[in-house]
Order: structure tokens, then C-alpha cells, then sequence
DNA sequence: CATGAATGAGCCTTCATTCAT
DNA sequence: CATGAATGAAGGCTCATTCAT
């Protein structure tokens, strides 16, 4: 899957891919649907991607948790956001509006579904998803002084709780800002009760 | 119906699904080989079930996480487990347990992949995790006197740390015990502060 | 196909048959639609016809157009009407009504159009119609002197158009009496003119 | 398109369809069986067809009787044939003709007894019938000072008796010359005695 | 006589992929 | 780079028929 040619039309049929992955899934998106979206003919598809499959793995990628949280990655976040519980919440709030756009939930849960019948996916998702982890518990051990297990476990309680609100939104009733500011409390306080012991 | 084994054909059409399903997800898996495993004619799954779909429909009420918990509906658990702790480590042991048996977790990680597009699948979901948080959060209360939304609160990041440690388990590094042994304390803590104010 | 066993059980396959055949065509029903608006077993059809097949023979004989005109047989009509004229209304009345029944014009179509891929259904349709026809004009020239062609000619004709005028009735728009009181006149004028020469 | 006959697929399914749809009726006729005749590869057929009904529908167009008749829509017919008799022989040859090709007559009756269950069809039939019966009305009053109504009834039994001989010529044992010769007259001669009045 | 679970050949339709232009 | 007609394997589902009870 090359990533050359800046020409619009490999970009039209992943934004058009995405699209219809999304609402309907992988196996019922058909390639006419996506060359019908993006406006190209039929034999265009196999000229920028070997096959179906190849246009997947390239999107697995975009939709991962990791891509949401792009303060994740910023070297100088502890000077933006001094306090742990402002970081947090701002992490959440990137988080939910990443996954509130462009139907990228729905297609991570499908990749999820997928993954251990993909060779490549199964991959991708493994270290995609221990890297935010480890990026997160040492962004955290960087506020507070915990064992990095600690603060392991606090940031995969963190993200897994962000991810099953996804999915359980009605179910519960509140509001995205409502939720953030229950559950960050929640994993404050607890590291902070690791910390001082 | 014939004498020897009744009820056997829907049966063996039901785990020859299942397993097959898991392995290869919903739409991967033909009608031919359900039946062929199961060892019946083709026209025989259809005197059982109207279709791919409804069988689908069946097997996703058998994985939800609801399912999961036995001890969630049992009315004397409080006697059973007088500390809350312990009746969160054995709710996380059945839920592990459950979902490392059968395929079970693939299936739902499909199913919920799948059900914006599923009539029917989707009220199943809804309807099953509504009432696995409310209950969960019920017994929280039970136990000690928090507000019914801070129960919920816990509940639902009790159980979604469950379902992403499943496919997180990797990237963790640690055994299924170690793991509720510090998941749950977190929950814990946290109700305690809350039932303090 | 015998024609013995008096029993209900037959009768009730028939009659659900018909009804079935008429409103869905012989290819469309299905045994399955046969035997439970009859209210019985499926094994239980094949006790009494050898096949679906077999069943639309026996069928196929109760909807010919010899069958919609029972006056057709009566060797003292000539008494009960000395006109001819008042003969063929008769007549006329006898194959609307009949045809207006039980769905019977719709099976007699459906019979048509499959009579050359039928061997059996071919046969009875050539008889019936041959004894039809002839018959109809040995009638005719009981009541005015002409030619048998002449006759044959005359009461093709009048068949033709009442049977034509079962698919083009909402074509014409008129009501079933004041089409037999146009038609008549035509077959019985030209007798006339023909008996003449 | 390829450059190489231009729609000459197309073509070839419609005529291998008429074929077997003749010989076969329209459900006993798979579209393997077509894909075979046409020598194109099944998928092919969905190129051109939507599905086998739609297939059906462009067909049962053009078995109509409407289409068996191109006389009746010359718009200087009176001059070719200034008189009626000549005109109607002229019409039934064309008629006759029309339907000893192509298995069209065949094809005609099948369509007759599924239009009931047809969507579309039903209305194609309709329509095609009210044009033929009117339009042939309207031809016969150019020729004969008769009502409007009274054309209708003659051209209506003219249509009946062709179309009930395309089934009944074995029955009767004319020759379709002679037939033609026989029935016309019996229109002739009635219009002749409506328009005296 | 009656039942109905089981069968399996066969049908219509879909869709990823190819290739000549 | 781009096209789109053609392919054919495969899938979901139907239904006439059988047979053990």
C-alpha cells in the first residue's frame, strides 16, 4: 500500500471508502459503491490499492484510539495543562470529538471484530494500542508519583471507560461534559491514594 | 419430532454457528458451512431459523455481557459476599471466565460492530446493557450509600475496563487475577470517597 | 391421479389448490401453501396425488370451457329455447358466471400457457376444445339451415370473443349483459345471411 | 462499449431469453440457461437486466397484439387498402404472421395469465389492449358510418377470434387463408347492417 | 391413513477482480 | 492514468419429495 501519489483521487476513494465502511461495514461496502462515491470507474480502484483488504488496512490505522488523542503526543503539555485533571478531561474531550466525526467509532469497532482474521490489522491494532498506554501512563507519571503499573492500569481504566461510553451513551443518560468530569475524579483520586502510599 | 435426541438439530446449528462465527465473523461465515459442521442438510437450518440473520440475532443475546454475570441476578449474594470487593472480584471472574470460553468475546465485539446496521440487534444491545448497568449499579447501592449515579458511574467503568482488557490483555502484560486485583480496589476507593461526602 | 376416496381430505387439497393456483400461479404455490390451507401434513399430500404435477391435471380439467356451459349438453335445450338467439345469452350467461368464480379464468390462462410443456395437460385441452367447438356448432345448425363450417365458424367466434372478453373487460367498459346483447346479434346475423345463400 | 458490434449482448439475451421463455414459460426458465444460449457469463446478465422480472417486462412489451398489427398505426392505410376487407385480411395476416415467429404467441399467453401478479406488467397489458381495441375502432369508423361503439364490439371479436385461433387451429383444421377468408366477412357484414340503420 | 423433520438439487443474485481499449 | 464491460465463483434461500414413526 504506497502512500506516494498526491493526486486527489487515491484521497477520494479513502474519504469515500470511510464513508461507507462506516454505515454499512467492511463486507457489506461494495468497490462500485466506493468508486460510484468517489466518481472514478471501476478499474481506477486497482490502480492505488491491490485490493479491498488493502484499502482496509490503510484505514485501520486513521480511526485508532492513538489518532485521537493528539495531546498525547505534545512534548510540552504539563506547561499547558499544569493540573493532571485538566489533562485528562482535555484528552477525553479530543477523544469523544474524534470519535463523534466522520463515523470513525464504528469503524474501529468493525476493525476490532476483524482483527484476528487480518493479518496486518491484528497487528497494527497490538502496537497502536500498547503504544497509547505506555505514552499514557508515562504522561501520568509525569504529574504524579506513582508506580508505572499504577498508572498503567489508570490509563487503560481511563481509555476503556471513554471507549465503552461510545457504545453507551443512551444507556446512561448523561451528557459527554457531564461524564468526562465523573470519571477523570475517578482516576485522580485513586492515583492519588497510590502515590502516597 | 423424532425420538432419539429432540431439540439435538437447533442445537448443534446453534454451537456449529457460534464457533464459526468467531473465527470468522458473521459475514464471512456461509450458510454452507454452519451446516456442514453441524452435519444436516441445508434446507434443515432453515426449518429452524428464517434466516442468516435471525440465527445472528439469537447468538447475540447468548454473548452479551449481561450474560456474563450470573451472580449479578442472584438475590442472596449479599449474604454470599459480605464485602463488596470480593463481589466485584467474582463478577470480574465470571465475566473473564465467560468471554474465555467459546469464542464469546469475538462474537460480541462483532455484534457490536454490527448492530447500527441490525434491526433487532440493536434493541437487544441497548436493552441488555441498560439493564446490566442499572442492576450493577443497584447492587453497588446495596452495599454502600452512594448516589445511584455515582454507582453507575463505577459500574460502567468497572465493566468497560473489563471488556478492553480483553483485547488489551497484550499489551497489559498481566494475568487475569493480577489484573482484578488492582482493577477493583480503583472502583473501590472511589465509592468510599464518594459515600464520605 | 385416481378419482376413488371419497374422503374430505382430497377435496380440501383440491379446493385450497385452486384457490392458491389462481391467485399465484402453479409455479408459485408451493406444496408447503397447499397443505396448510387444506390443514393438513405435508407427507399427507403425497398419500393422494403423486406429485404437484399430478394435481394440476386433475385440475386443469375442472376450468375448460366445456365445463362453463352446462347447457351446452342438454338435449331438450331446443325446447327451452326455441331462439337461438336467447340460446347463445344463455350460454353467454352460463360462461361469465362460471368464469367469474373461483378464479377459474385465471387457472385456464395459466393452463394455456403451459399446455405445450405439459404432456397430458396438451391432450385434454385439444379434446375438450375439439368437443367444444363441435358440439357448439352441431347446436347452431339444429336451429338454422347452414354449412357446419359455416356453424364451426360462428361458434369459434363466440367463444373467442366471450374469452377474450374475460382479460379486455375493463378495456371496453361495459357491463357483462350489454356486451352478450352486441355480441349475440353478430353470430346470429351473419347465420343468417349465411343459411340465405 | 466495446468497438466490436455495440450492443450486441444485450441482444443476444433478449433473443435466447425469448426462446426458452417460449419453450420453458417464464419460471421454468433459469438465467443459467440464458447466460448459456447467449454464450455470455452470467454475471453479464445483471449488466443489462436488473433481475429476471425486468427482463420479463421488456419482453411481454413486445408480444403485445398491438405490436403483431403495424397497419393499424399507418396513417394512410384508407389509400393502400380503400376497402375494409382487404384492410382486416391484411391486419389478420400481419397478426398471424407476427405470432408464428419467435414463440410470441407462446410467450403472449404466459404473460396473459401472470399479469395478475405482475406489478407492471398488469399495466403494460392494459394499456397495450385499450390502444389496440381503440385505435382498431377508430380505422373501422374511417371506413363504415357506424357508432363508435359498435366498432369497438366488431374490432374486439375480430382480435378474440385471432387470438382464440392461435390455440384452436388444430381443433378446427382450416388453413390460416381460409380462416381469414371466413371470419372477416362475419365483421364485414355486421358493420354493413350496424351503419344501415 | 397421517405426520413433519430432513433432504439436497437448484435458483436468483452479488461482487471482487481482470483486461482490452 | 483511466475506463467499464465481462467474468465466474460463491452465497442465501426455496421447495418438491422422502421416510421413519
Amino acid at each position: 500500500m504506497s502512500t506516494k501519489s498526491p493526486g486527489k483521487t487515491r484521497e477520494k476513494l479513502v474519504s469515500a471508502a470511510m464513508e461507507l465502511f462506516a454505515r454499512n461495514g467492511f463486507d457489506k461496502t461494495t468497490v462500485d459503491e466506493i468508486v460510484a462515491k468517489a466518481g472514478v470507474a471501476k478499474g481506477t480502484f486497482y490502480l492505488y490499492f491491490r485490493s479491498k483488504d488493502d484499502l482496509i488496512k490503510e484505514i485501520a490505522f486513521e480511526v485508532m484510539p492513538i489518532m485521537a488523542m493528539p495531546s498525547l503526543g505534545d512534548p510540552y503539555i504539563t506547561v499547558s495543562y499544569p493540573n493532571l485533571g485538566d489533562y485528562l478531561i482535555q484528552l477525553g474531550r479530543e477523544f469523544l470529538e474524534f470519535y463523534s466525526e466522520n463515523y470513525r467509532a464504528e469503524i474501529f469497532f468493525h476493525m476490532l471484530s476483524i482483527r484476528k482474521r487480518m493479518k496486518g490489522i491484528d497487528e497494527i491494532y497490538s502496537q497502536s494500542c500498547s503504544e497509547l498506554l505506555r505514552e499514557g501512563a508515562r504522561r501520568i507519571t509525569a504529574y504524579v508519583k506513582v508506580g508505572f503499573e499504577d498508572a498503567l492500569i489508570a490509563f487503560q481504566m481511563f481509555i476503556a471507560s471513554l471507549m465503552h461510553y461510545l457504545h453507551s451513551r443512551e444507556c446512561l443518560g448523561f451528557s459527554d461534559e457531564h461524564y468526562l468530569q465523573k470519571v477523570v475524579p475517578v482516576i485522580i483520586n485513586n492515583l492519588k491514594i497510590a502515590s502516597s502510599l
